[in-house]
RNA sequence: GCGCAGAUGGCGGAGUGGUCAAUCGCAUCUGACUGUAAAUCAGACGCCUUCGGGCUACGUAGGUUCAAAUCCUACUCUGCGCACCA
């Protein structure tokens, strides 16, 4: 398959500067994709971003993954209605490694190469921006932008000076990774399109030559409506100390019918053969949920690798069938004697205590609509008579813990 | 700088002296039905509670009042208009 069909296949694209597609299937390009690093981890957001990367190398063009420390430190106004609080430099550093590793994690051992916007952007001085790169930013045009429109027009929250220049920044990293590179392609995502135009703009006024974009749609949560990401709730993160990997299995293996044969095509390497034959299993006996699995295990393996992929599903597979000697290592919990007398454990203590539930309230809430249970009898009351030296306590349908004495 | 308008719970958005922990919609959580799905239906949805109630909240700080999200003053932030600058 042609990489144009590839795509088009697998609903990457959004949008493009390409006139044509099939340009990609004769002339090899250096492409970059910036990656945010204002937070210590990627998210599965980020993820559709990387994969459609990774077509690219296979079908051998060329990578160059950029980590966003300088652009993470001004802080992306797109997509936000308020302004970002500002960082620190220390703390943007940890990230820019955290999103390295997880970048070098996912990419493998496909040819790559990763560069850091801070390095030559530290090098930068004030008056040679303004006049070499400012120069050729209207702001007339910049406030036109929806996302500085609606920021600055009426209900808006307002917008400093700061993120307002930071389309600055990423067209200056385009124009420098042509420079350098020979870049002439730009992916990101579908928030990003404008973003990457200035590049593409920057690079025709100073140097006369033709670059392009390709963003791709982003993953929005359906029920939100909003894009999965940071600092927005129920964000799903690459880093199994955020998100674990038996949580981050769930998450993919929950996915509605329909969206699960979209991101099959789009989050794992599947191709096309593969995939009309796993459709057509799974239609014909829809509850076995074939998809999900085969989506939640191909992702799991691509972003935590293969042996933590295979125990999420072994352990998924047997909590849901009733058997609960694999519950992950973050949902055991060791109840203190402080919390026991005479065999009564004093449970909604110890779980709101453990956070496993937010609070009292919330506890006495599930209590009564029934939403607790002990080794899968109904919990009737705030404590429970402890029989054995572990006991299995369950929140909702889906939420198991192991409490040991 | 002057004037006008606004700031309410995760979000949108009511409320303009007591009956307001605050109508409603969205999101979220739980239950039922199912397939660890969707849709639908039911309930919950600030914190604590001996379930009587207590506490903290409507931008921030004061004030008026028996009583304030609601009135007054100052401040902060946002939008709009005017002026200044040019």
């Amino acid at each position: 398959m042609k990489i144009s069909e590839e795509l088009a296949w697998r609903g990457f694209v959004q949008q493009t500067t390409l006139k044509d597609l099939t340009y990609l299937d004769t002339h090899k390009v250096t492409f970059y994709h910036g990656f945010d690093a204002s937070a210590p981890s990627q998210t599965v957001g980020n993820l559709a971003a990387m994969m459609i990367d990774l077509i690219f190398i296979k079908h051998g063009h060329k990578a160059i993954i950029l980590a966003g420390g300088a652009t993470s430190l001004i802080g992306d106004p797109g997509g936000k209605d308020v302004e970002r609080p500002m960082q620190t430099v220390k703390d943007i550093d940890v990230n820019v490694k955290n999103a390295k590793k997880q970048i070098t994690m996912i990419y493998g051992k496909r040819p790559f190469k990763l560069v850091n916007n801070l390095d030559w952007t530290k090098k930068i001085n004030l008056i040679d921006f303004l006049r070499d790169t400012g120069k050729y930013f209207n702001v007339g045009e910049l406030i036109k932008r929806d996302y500085i429109a609606n920021r600055i027009g009426e209900n808006g929250n307002g917008i400093s000076f700061t993120e307002f220049s930071y389309t600055l920044l990423q067209g200056y990293d385009y124009l420098h990774l042509y420079d350098k590179y020979n870049c002439t392609l730009q992916i990101g995502g579908s928030d990003q399109w404008a973003n990457c135009l200035s590049g593409v703009d920057l690079i025709r006024k100073k140097r006369n030559v033709e670059s392009h974009v390709i963003t791709l749609p982003l993953i929005i949560n359906k029920a939100t409506g909003k894009k999965f990401g940071k600092s927005e709730a129920g964000a799903v993160w690459l880093d199994e100390k955020t998100t674990s990997v038996f949580d981050f299995y769930q998450f993919w293996l929950n996915t509605d019918d329909d969206s699960s044969k979209d991101y099959v095509k789009i989050f794992t390497e599947i191709d096309k053969a593969e995939y009309d034959a796993l459709i057509a299993m799974a239609d014909m006996d829809k509850s076995k949920r074939l998809v999900q699995k085969n989506l939640a295990y191909g992702v799991t393996s691509l972003v935590h690798g293969k042996k933590a992929a295979d125990e999420a599903k072994a352990q998924a597979e047997k909590m849901f069938s009733g058997d609960f000697s694999h519950i992950p290592d973050n949902q055991i919990f060791t109840v203190g004697a402080e919390y026991i007398s005479q065999n009564e454990v004093k449970l909604i203590e110890f779980v709101t205590d453990k956070k496993i539930v937010e609070s009292k309230g919330k506890f006495r809430e599930l209590l009564q609509s029934k939403g607790l249970s002990i080794d899968g009898n109904v919990l009737e009351s705030t404590t429970f008579t402890k029989t054995k030296s572990e006991h299995i306590f369950q929140v909702g349908k889906k939420r198991f813990y192991k409490l040991k004495f």
